[in-house]
DNA sequence: TCCTACGATGGACTTTGTCTAAGTAAAGTG
DNA sequence: CACTTTACTTAGACAAAGTCCATCGTAGGA
């Protein structure tokens, strides 16, 4: 956590409260916050954070590869402070909860150079969809 | 196609001129329309068709099966009439076109059981994402 | 300590999608 | 063919998620 903070320093970034604020609710395994969640956690340590700096923010961490954007939700967009360790996500149907699961293979090997019609592909983004335990025993 | 209304009729379907419009829409190969475009070309055909009505509609394509919502961008969800072929996506990053492909192999077989998590996984969408030829060009 | 550019703020605005009450018409019935 | 039922459509209000902008504040260097 503390090296993700050195790591932004290092890349220029003034170390606002805000700014350290929304890098700590994002800290940890399995955590896939909408920015409005993140929002409304930050806004617990630090009442007048605004809306617009934590999507600022979230946009920043984003485009440093800090943190991923998932779209697992049809809603909200998810953000994974889990960007170093390649993963994959595994959605519940019907509650929404997500595990990142580490599939065998990469999966940008399956897609045979035919079938690349000219693209340089250099990303895939593969969800699993099914229903969770607790949800099938309910 | 009029198969499509042949089937739907089949259903049940109450056949009125605001669905055959958007039927007739979502014809063809690698259409990813959104709800939108949807919309703008039914207009063309049927002028006063609401836009409630084609969100009904195709969420109702969607519930029978005979469309997918794709969620290629992370914008507006795409439409996909594609649905009796199983199929992933490739998207430009930069332009945002998209190409239905057919990976090597079934992405679902490549989720080992112990990292299901109990999950009953029944499906799996994958998008990869780069550059198209014409944006690598340019 | 002071300055200044970078960052934060809140509110207006946009996009995408949902809901509702009232009107309209598809398709079965006689 | 006219009638009736009820599924379908409509316009517009509403909601959720996200962006933009003018203004103000402050981190961090001189």
């Amino acid at each position: 956590m503390s090296d993700l903070l050195e790591r932004l320093r290092g890349r220029g970034w003034r170390l606002t409260a805000q700014r350290r604020v929304v890098a700590e609710v994002l800290d940890g395994d399995h955590v896939h916050l909408t920015a409005d969640e993140v929002h409304a956690r930050a806004v617990e340590r630090l009442p007048e954070i605004s809306r617009a700096t934590v999507y600022n923010t979230l946009g920043e961490l984003v485009s440093l590869g800090e943190v991923l954007e998932v779209a697992t939700d049809r809603r909200a967009k998810r953000y994974d402070p889990n960007a170093h360790r390649p993963h994959q996500h595994l959605v519940c149907a019907r509650c929404g909860a997500i595990r990142d699961v580490h599939p065998s293979g990469n999966p940008l090997a399956d897609l045979p150079e035919t079938e690349r019609f000219g693209f340089t592909v250099s990303d895939v983004e593969v969800t699993y969809r099914g229903v969770c335990p607790r949800c099938a025993a309910a």
